[in-house]
DNA sequence: ATATATGCAAACGCTTTGCATAGAG
DNA sequence: CTCTATGCAAAGCGTTTGCATATAT
């Protein structure tokens, strides 16, 4: 280190803290200066980059074209409101038992999968 | 109708008439230009997008950054190479008998989904 | 001194749109 | 004349990076 980390320190404290479905660079932004701490966004990005690659997180894409970041270790499957973009967790998975024949079939060596229905959540059910 | 729509016939015809897995912008624009079709990528992209919304055409995800545009109603999951980007289909859906569980556990109505297998495909298979 | 996390600003990739134009009905 | 698909250019939007700087060791 040769350097106050707040920023890095910030978010993986954020990270490691909380339960949440996933960040977004800006909701991890929005959440560390609402803790009082000063950031640059870039800052925020290049420290959750840094957790992704070292393994704390995993980065996983829902289609709205805004990176994610979850805490890794924890699969699960995500639900997206097509109306207004919430994101609901699936637990378990149901997957994994498929891969053999998805190999079989393919010829790639599967080392990973992300699932994501789409549907209307309750909060928006009476417009769709 | 009111000018030559050269453009939206070439995308037409093209997404009709092949079998690909997948559509991207400029895969497309390369195809009908390759047809001898002048397009400007703008046009191609408005094609496409009238396609989809005419419901011909099905807009895809894989997660690369890349709109994919596929013909409608040949439902099938993706595989992608985390090396080189290749896409293979996997025929059949596993999914669809999940549906009513994960509506009772998330509450959303389910109208979709996009499941996206990663992996090694079969040519880089000494690098992963 | 050296190493590195930060802020700032700008680049980037792809998508999307505004606007003027061409040209068929 | 009207109406729309096209080309061109530029704007968006989120992500990513170059660069100078600050600061702990």
């Amino acid at each position: 280190m040769a350097r106050p980390s707040h920023v890095r320190d910030a978010v993986a404290e954020l990270v490691s803290a909380t339960d949440r479905h996933g960040w977004t660079l800006d909701d991890a932004h929005a959440a560390i200066e609402a803790k009082g701490v000063e950031a640059d966004p870039s800052s925020v990005f290049r420290a959750l980059v840094h957790l992704a690659d070292s393994g704390d997180l995993e980065r996983v894409d829902l289609g709205d074209g805004r990176a994610r970041f979850e805490r890794s270790g924890h699969h699960h499957e995500h639900i997206v409101c097509s109306e207004c973009g919430a994101v609901a967790e699936i637990p378990g998975c149901l997957i994994d038992q498929a891969v053999p024949a998805v190999e079989r079939r393919t010829g790639f060596a599967v080392t990973g999968h992300s699932l994501t229905f789409s549907g209307c959540c309750s909060d928006c059910s009476d417009c769709c």
